[in-house]
RNA sequence: GCCCCCGUAGCUCAACGGGACAGAGCAGCGGAUUUCUAAUCCGCAGGUUGGGGGUUCGAGUCCCUCCGGGGGCGCCA
């Protein structure tokens, strides 16, 4: 249960039995958790639509709100309530989560559609492409954890200019053509493809089709190996040969005018998505422009029934995005349901010092060399520490170090503790008891059940807007919480039920963190 | 020139629809090991949130402006 959610709704009822209002307010925490577990500022909120004074309104919902379930204490403080829960309701409702394994929320009435990677299929996955692969995977599974109806897509840009170049490079490397391609692709690896190509026979006319199909599939196999799961995987070919194109071309008619031979989409027709100039479509020479299969693409995704589709892009993409929402906005479909978040740049340092790729050299650092480098647990939440919005800085030589200061370890570190705890109980018969949390009392004890509900509200917070970071950030600080009560406390003494009580307590600890490092996409290793 | 992201402790970053005295980690200094794994913990120190103005009961967060860093501005994808 979502202990936010819930004393927002409480918060909520009081208003209503008090000056019958529906109105919805948020629930954050104080700034010291001395003063409570959870704060909300109505006061400040409503005292205009209330028009009664801060102190007033909070005065009377600490007053309302004393008297309900779950709450022990509810204290005005200026336009603020202060909230304490009920030591006893909160074990309860960490041991019933506990007891289910900290289960996802009740599904709710919402279908999301992920599309991340998404990259060209021309070569190998780079450091960006696992860091959006991290993002976009641990979103859709926090989403899903939150009840919602998340998928994950992935789209093959399988056709169009990009082809028709490495199908000209992999002529080049064959020897079959004399200079080098405008725009044509280098590297090892294109030169190790062509060859393939010539050894296994190929014709000629199909080597960037069966390139194409090489690339990807290696480049799903790195994604598997990262725990990356596609739910589905589209061909921009198929999209061509489907119906959307000429849906498009006819729902975006009204839009569309001719300029110089070219068709030319009326972007500017949709300030609100604040594009500066109208699009072209449909070339003079004939030729759709990627802008219009991409729209073509983004019907089909929004004809399959999804409320929300979010594209993870790149920062290079930052500028076509205006176009994207206002191209949608013509077809109907709505420019809002597309949500686009930028997943910026990672800059690898290894000894404290860049390290430099040229990409017009074909020097990249490949995700598979990452996974070689680092594993796939410390990849995925080193990616995951950031918020994706900001330039992510991936210190290889950290993410192998085995010490408290890779974070990775740190928090693994945590479920191998616990685990270690039950069996060393289990060597002495002491089974974890949950009827005696209640004899918990020391501070630590209940701040650390909280700490395991609150899972709750991270996850579902964070999968709202793709904040990804804060999984990170919650379980390092379950984990530090965690540590610290270890260092003080003796779990296992001669007090027997005392004993078996706070096993209940690691037990619960350790289904909670094996769950978010599930939604990590992070092993939780049983000992290190 | 226009647009987007960023600027918070020496370093890397948090701060959840604007909330209370801006928090962590690392680095630095000082401590804790007869242990249920020290891959851990405790303490100290560290700030004019790039500068200025505005909106608000309240601004790191919103608006304007300036400075600095990164990215984008194709009938490429």
């Amino acid at each position: 249960m979502n202990l936010k959610t819930w004393l927002g709704e409480e918060i909520g009822a009081v208003i209503r039995a008090r000056w019958g209002q529906e109105l919805s307010v948020p629930v954050a925490y104080p700034p010291r958790p001395e003063m409570g577990d959870y704060a909300s500022s109505v006061g400040f909120l409503l005292a205009r639509t209330l028009r009664r004074s801060p102190q007033e309104i909070s005065a009377a919902v600490a007053e309302d709100l004393r008297t309900r379930e779950g709450i022990r204490e509810a204290t005005p403080a200026g336009g603020f309530v202060n909230i304490v829960l009920d030591e006893a309701w909160l074990f309860a409702r960490f041991r019933e989560a506990a007891a289910r394994g900290f289960p996802p929320l009740p599904s709710k009435d919402l279908r999301v559609l992920l599309e991340f990677v998404s990259a060209n299929p021309t070569g190998p996955l780079n450091v960006v492409s696992a860091r959006a692969a991290a993002v976009g995977d641990t979103w859709k599974r926090m989403l899903r954890f939150a009840g919602v109806q998340a998928d994950a897509e992935y789209y093959v840009n399988d056709a169009g200019g990009q082809i028709r170049a490495l199908q000209a490079s992999l002529e080049y490397f064959a020897g079959l053509r004399e200079a080098f391609p405008e725009d044509g692709y280098r590297g090892a690896y294109v030169e190790a493809l062509a060859r393939r190509l010539v050894a296994e026979d190929v014709p000629r006319e199909a080597w960037a089709r069966t390139v194409v199909d090489w690339i990807l599939e290696e480049q799903m196999a790195v994604l598997r190996d990262y725990r990356v799961d596609y739910d589905s995987v589209v061909r921009e070919s198929w999209v061509r040969r489907s119906e959307y194109p000429a849906k498009v071309r006819e729902k975006l008619a009204p839009y569309l005018y001719e300029q110089d031979g070219a068709v030319v989409f009326r972007s500017t027709a949709f300030p609100q998505f604040g594009d500066d100039k109208d699009r072209v479509v449909i070339r003079k020479n004939g030729e759709p422009t990627y802008f219009f299969w991409d729209l073509a693409y983004h019907l089909y995704k929004a004809e399959r029934g999804y409320d929300r589709l979010v594209d993870l892009l790149g920062p290079d993409h930052q500028g076509y995005v205006p176009r994207m929402k206002a191209g949608l906005e013509a077809l109907g479909v709505g420019g809002d349901r597309l949500e686009v978040l930028i997943v910026q740049q990672v800059n690898l340092f290894r000894e404290g010092k860049r390290v430099r790729m040229s990409k017009r050299k074909g020097e990249f650092y490949e995700m598979k060399t990452l996974l070689e480098e680092v594993g796939v647990d410390a990849a995925r939440f080193f990616m995951l520490l950031r918020a994706p919005s900001t330039p992510l800085d991936f210190d290889l030589t950290l993410a192998r170090k085995l010490s408290q200061d890779n974070p990775v370890y740190y928090v693994q570190y945590t479920h191998a503790r616990t685990v270690n705890l039950l069996r060393y109980g289990e060597e002495r018969e002491l089974a974890p008891d949950p009827e005696g949390l209640f004899r918990l009392d020391l501070p630590e004890e209940r701040a650390l059940a909280l700490a395991c509900l609150r899972l709750y509200e991270t996850v579902e917070d964070a999968a709202r807007t793709g904040e990804v970071h804060r999984l990170a950030q919650y379980l390092l600080d379950l984990s530090r919480t965690f540590h610290a009560y270890y260092q003080k406390v003796r779990i296992v003494t001669e007090d027997e039920a005392l004993s078996r009580a706070r096993l209940a307590l690691v037990d619960g600890i350790r289904k909670a963190v094996a769950r978010g490092l599930e939604l990590a996409g992070v092993a939780a290793p049983e000992s290190m």
